[in-house]
DNA sequence: TCCATGTGTCAATGATTCTTTACATGGCGA
DNA sequence: TCGCCATGTAAAGAATCATTGACACATGGA
């Protein structure tokens, strides 16, 4: 990991919170690698804002309930 | 431009809603250049998650207030 | 006119995101 | 036990994002 994100993200939960969704099929259904999904799950960093948008789109939440950005 | 991005913003029209705030003023408050805010606002391509964050942060609004992710 | 300010373009370079391929581990059912 | 599935690690390379620096143009004030 060589620069972690200070980016956190509700992936897994949401993931689970929609009929145990597996990564293989997360990252089917946004069109990219199973390993993009365990790396943006993992926080090893943040995705683009595209991948991120069509991640809240998947789960069906806005943007703010998929990742959360602490304050300073 | 190879790719320009699907994501639209409307950080323009949130500058002028804040103080008339200038690209360089912008700039400054994020830690990046000009020209990174030029691009971002002229959707040569879209920020990062965390820039994007940070943006929705100096102007005191959601994420999803800041950009929009056009539907298929 | 001269100068400062705000905006925009271009090109080159470095940093980060994402892909591809390969392999490892633990759980579970046949 | 054997095979399959879900998850995880690793490394190299491609694609995209972000940086810097230099230059251009319009506007407004001194």
């Amino acid at each position: 990991m060589v620069k972690p994100t200070r980016v956190t993200n509700s992936i897994r939960a949401l993931r689970f919170a929609n009929g145990e969704m597996t990564q293989a099929e997360l990252a089917a259904r946004l069109g990219v690698t199973r390993q993009t999904v365990i790396a943006i799950e993992q926080g090893r960093y943040s995705p683009s804002l595209e991948l991120a948008f069509q991640l809240a789109r998947v789960f069906g939440v806005p943007l703010d309930d998929v990742f959360q950005y602490p304050a300073e």
